[in-house]
DNA sequence: CGAAAGAATGCAAACGTTTGCATTCACTTG
DNA sequence: CAAGTGAATGCAAACGTTTGCATTCTTTCG
């Protein structure tokens, strides 16, 4: 019922707690003698040290708060899965902070701060400088996904969205598309408002100007509600990017019931390159952004943070490529060369 | 940088720490007066009681562990959502501990018990005698979902699985399906079996023989390939009950891919009820097993475990109920008279 | 062979709380 | 008015570790 201690097993080994603990620690001298008959002790008694004791004292807790929003998106608990794997890898376990919609992301920090986090990672909500001066009044990393924060001391690693919106864009000019159109999860969300710049901007430099279109709420049947909208109104667009695939499958879905075809009525590009994106029901054409690279840099960021915790923000910025599929038209054939509206080509471009 | 500490709040408000911690914590004996210049001098501070402290002394973390494999089925993403933020309302947080398709949970146990956590919810993985017992002696309560095991003081809480095989039968015999068929994940999987057996008892009952398949592997893809060969079977089933949704959608594809017509050439049922599963593209035909009574009671047997640590375990089965949508025929039209098998009326089903 | 160096170990003080025990103090009650 | 009651408080000992410092023991080198 009680727990075996470190003095359990020093009384068991002969030894001191502290030659335990040394024999626990990495890179603390003890003898191999002291050492085997330590391991034995504890392997004895089912000696495991506490995480907790451990964190009290020591510089690290082996814990990481990762403040995250609703998991209704696969991408987001693809994310948090692999983030979690790569962790524990590292011998580091994951903590959740669930945070509502747009709410601010104060009680997470909190959390962290509460349980000592070795750093939290932020996925939801908006962070501001308020919030990353009080981590770095505590000591805690901050690192940001999919959002950025000019303040010292906060990482981060996005996607290249704007990037993202430039081949969306690119694309839909490629395959004829005369009314182009964006469908976001609103003002509030960073990843939206980048992509949206970048889609806007190319178009805007080609001549074009997209419409532009939100969903209320972030629930998946708002996409829906959204998407049926967007493609009954009076200047119904043809070409369709949106903010992600989670958004661009609820469109595919309103633009067939809604009796249109899809590319021929209307083209849809996604964001993210989900799993279903690839399924013969959608055949989604999107931006890959690989969840590997994302976790990968993060933990990169840790690691060096956690070396050097005076260093100056990195902010990483990950490319993203296009996968066109189905729900775009071929960009070179079955177009009449006629509606094919001059665009100058960009090398960097599919 | 350094903490602020229950020390610090004691000298800023003239008390003792014990006042402090006294004020903290709630059902203790403070005055009103030291009450409100202890809460005034802690928000002078900004002071947080150390979680780590609190849990390495008091008999709660308020951290509990939860045992998840893969997130790439959005119920098991949902599922984790939803108990987050149940556990998050009771001022709890969640640790999350991956593992890897059938592997041990042992690892994840250790986890939860490096932390101290207040319990263990297994949600993936299969739990041993052996590693009841280590958690019995450790004083850690375990609660399994969607899986069952015979130990004391072990609770658990499973969908009523062979109903709902049960009532997938019923559904396929009612719309005359002559060749019925199982997919599951594994003979290994627990919720499987039970879907399993309730499906295969009633249908032989009923005289029919069901066929068995297996995905190989828990990846998406596997699902879309077992169902690919189940479907260019040579005697190619007409009814196809899944062992849940993921499998039931790819299922879903697979045929469509395969040129075969959903529900007329095969019948297809899932389990879960995903919001994918209302989808347009899609509308199948499922059994509802709703998240939120899940982790409702998941919660409550939390409650009652910590009121009672030497309680005896409870296993709770919640009902499931059929939602018949566009992958099975209807029961009672479209269907020639002569086409359906006598079967007897099961009062409870749909 | 003596001394300096370095490895191995133990002691005790942290880390930031809770909590049992004892004390004080203001009231109530007979 | 004396004694009994109960709330409010402080002291100090846990909780299970790590770690700086001092000590001892082994080497190694001049």
């Amino acid at each position: 019922m009680s727990r075996v201690t470190i003095k359990d097993v020093a009384r068991e080994a002969g030894v001191s707690p502290s030659a335990v603990s040394r024999v626990f620690t990495t890179g603390a001298s003890a003898s191999p003698l002291t050492r085997e008959r330590v391991l034995a002790a504890a392997d004895r008694l089912g000696y495991r040290p506490s995480l907790l004791a451990r964190g009290l004292v020591g510089r690290s807790t082996h814990l990481v708060t990762v403040i995250m929003g609703s998991l209704s998106d696969p991408f987001d608990a693809l994310f948090l899965d692999a983030l979690a794997r790569a962790l524990a890898a590292r011998d580091t376990r994951l903590m959740i902070a669930s945070t509502a919609g747009g709410a601010p992301t104060e009680s997470g920090l909190q959390q962290a701060l509460d349980y000592k986090s070795d750093a939290v990672i932020v996925a939801a909500g908006t962070m501001s400088l308020a919030d990353s001066a009080l981590c770095a009044r505590a000591g805690l990393p901050v690192i940001l996904a999919g959002r950025a924060l000019e303040a010292p001391g906060v990482d981060g690693v996005l996607a290249d969205n704007a990037d993202g919106g430039r081949q969306a864009a690119d694309l839909l000019m490629r395959t004829a598309c005369h009314r182009p159109a964006y469908l976001g999860l609103g003002k509030t969300t960073f990843s939206d408002r980048e992509r949206w710049q970048g889609f806007a901007d190319t178009l805007a430099r080609l001549g074009a100007k997209p419409a532009e279109w939100a969903c209320e709420g972030r629930d998946p049947e708002a996409a829906f509600r959204a998407a049926s909208a967007v493609l009954s109104a009076p200047h119904r667009p043809d070409g369709l990017f949106c903010s992600n695939d989670a958004v661009a499958l609820r469109a595919v879905e309103a633009a067939r019931a809604l009796g249109l075809s899809v590319p021929e009525d209307v083209s849809i590009i996604g964001f993210n390159n989900l799993p279903q994106a690839a399924w013969p029901s959608f055949q989604l054409s999107t931006l890959d952004y690989p969840i590997g690279s994302l976790v990968g840099a993060i933990i990169d960021l840790l690691d060096t943070r956690l070396a050097d915790p005076q260093r100056s923000g990195e902010v990483r910025r990950l490319p993203v490529h296009l996968v066109p599929r189905a729900t775009t038209r071929r960009a070179d054939v079955g177009v009449p060369a006629s509606a094919v509206r001059p665009v100058p080509i960009n090398p960097e471009a599919l």
